[in-house]
RNA sequence: CGCGGGGUAGAGCAGUCUGGAAGCUCGUCGGGCUCAUAACCCGGAGGUCGCUGGUUCAAAUCCAGUCCCCGCAA
């Protein structure tokens, strides 16, 4: 079976390096186009292309897929099946109706909640205590396809936008395999999803990370762990970024305002908020590299009293 | 050449502008106090100040180059 790929992130590089074990026949590889980016501002391309041309896959990079000329070249590569997660453009009808099979979909979240860019990390922000993988067949909405099977994955505690990331691009992984057969011989029956229960789960921010006080601390720890490691959570001190990488959500209260430094002790420091405390015990300054809150402490001497944000 | 911060004892920082004996907090080692301690007191070890070259009587500090780390913007 001819497949024709579409994928950008690193998620999706591994969802295309699980199927390449299967003896499906990957023909071309759709991405987005190398951009410039980070320090120096460096062309780079995505993870998804860097496996494809490792693997000597054909790499197709269309600024805009929905071009009748860019259609032309995924038709002609007469794909029996397109497999897309997490590519970052709207594929058109006139791609839709290419393949036989139709074009497959891997989307991180027990659709229908969370449809939209970042799921991952709006399930924890959330507070779900379990999100999961979707593999649907694709439409014109956004992310509005009828499921074909789905894998629920449990979120813990201690669980990061990181961490949660890696173990549903393997689900994922796991499921798209575990479904194709299902979808060639018809076994797999495809469900209409339900009214979506959740905000659309829009494209994280760096401004998202700018932790305000006032919230209560247990959404304070639910963004700080949520949003890391990417676009992380910040605060100020002294007109200086600093980066929040671990806390602590505690009981307790202090007559201070949010924000106030309400206690320092050798390995952390607790930040009063509008309920509850937050002990920070994973910091990074602004131009530093990640530290613990001990060693933070030691250089940069912080104060109960002090007021950061 | 997108903008910017930084590399000083095991760790985190100050000192650099205004060159002139290497400092702070913690850790570590030894001793003391204590019923006891992560607390307190006393004492010690530990650094070619990222690397290379230059200026100078003298460079962590000034100049040039180079490597590495990080923040912002995209």
């Amino acid at each position: 079976m001819r497949i024709v790929y579409m994928g950008t992130p690193e998620i999706a590089a591994t969802i295309l390096e699980r199927l390449l074990e299967e003896p499906y026949e990957v023909v071309l590889v759709v991405t987005q186009p190398d951009r410039p980016k980070g320090r120096g501002n460096t062309m780079t391309c995505s993870p998804v292309k860097e496996l494809a041309v490792s693997r000597g896959i054909p790499v197709f990079t269309p600024e805009k897929l929905r071009l009748p000329e860019n259609v032309e070249v995924v038709r002609e590569a007469n794909p029996d099946m397109i497999v897309v997660a997490a590519f970052g453009q709207i594929l058109p009808k006139s791609v839709l109706d290419i393949p036989q099979y139709g074009c497959i979909n891997v989307h991180a979240s027990l659709l229908p909640k969370y449809r939209g860019a970042a799921p991952i990390q709006w399930s924890i922000l959330d507070g779900e205590s379990e999100t999961g993988v979707t593999i649907m067949y694709m439409n014109e909405g956004l992310d509005t396809g009828d499921i074909l099977l789905q894998q629920v994955v449990p979120i813990e505690d201690d669980e990061t936008g990181g961490s949660l990331h890696d173990k549903l691009a393997v689900a994922g992984a796991e499921a798209l395999v575990q479904a194709i057969p299902g979808i060639l011989d018809g076994t797999l029956e495809p469900v209409p999803q339900g009214e979506m229960t959740t905000p659309y789960a829009k494209q994280l921010t760096k401004e998202m990370g700018r932790l305000d006080f006032s919230w209560d601390a247990a959404k304070l720890a639910r963004y700080v762990r949520g949003l890391n490691p990417w676009p992380g959570t910040f605060t100020f001190r002294d007109g200086q970024m600093l980066k929040i990488w671990g806390v602590e959500a505690c009981d307790g209260w202090y007559e201070a305002l949010p924000g106030t430094v309400v206690a320092v002790e050798k390995e952390s420091f607790s930040i009063q908020t509008g309920s509850g405390v937050l002990r920070v015990t994973e910091v990074q300054p602004q131009g530093k590299r990640r530290m613990s809150a001990e060693e933070y402490l030691r250089g940069y001497r912080l104060e109960k009293g002090f007021i950061l944000g």
